[in-house]
DNA sequence: TCAATGTTTAGACAAATGTCTAAATAAATT
DNA sequence: AATTTATTTAGACATTTGTCTAAACATTGA
């Protein structure tokens, strides 16, 4: 669960996630619609990952991330506690 | 948004949102329940009534606080996107 | 009015975070 | 084999964060 607040609570991640919504991509194409550099979008790849919010193939050269959406049951599971 | 992600990602605040499910208290009864001091506890609530989680209201000496489930919505809704 | 109680504000400080560049690793191409 | 392309790792650095103590502010009660 801090994992999971924890990834969440940066606006790039957050867009990084909004971006697998459209399916899978790798690193690279996924870095190309930041101005940050590589390194620091791995970074955050690397957080989402802890979170479990993401998976990861490599697939040759490419390492490609797929939206985890099992998590966000997780979540929502939390957030109802809320509204009852 | 980004408030909402930034008060949820701290375990001591998730617990005082959690507190609060059981009705409204004041910012004392909230601090007695953690081991951190009250300066501490006050700038947690702070960051929570920023993020709109929870609203206070001075009664006397008091100052209470009670849980704002509006902002749930706000953040279900953002999950549901993944959902579909 | 003075003292006690409840809460916040101010300021300090260590730890965590987000970013970068440079270097390392891995796979594909020539 | 050497080079290029894709990605991660390592290390540095400024900023943000969570905590504390001391002090200020606000309300109640003697």
């Amino acid at each position: 669960m801090n994992a999971l607040f924890k990834a969440l609570n940066d606006p790039t991640r957050r867009a990084i996630l909004e971006r697998l919504r459209n399916g899978p991509a790798s690193a690279g194409a996924i870095a190309e619609q930041f101005q940050f550099s590589a390194p620091t979008i791995s970074h955050h790849l690397d957080l989402l990952r802890q979170a479990e919010l993401v998976t990861s193939q490599k697939q040759g050269q490419f390492v490609v991330y797929t939206l985890n959406m099992t998590v966000f049951d997780e979540l929502m599971g939390w957030l109802i506690q809320f509204k009852s």
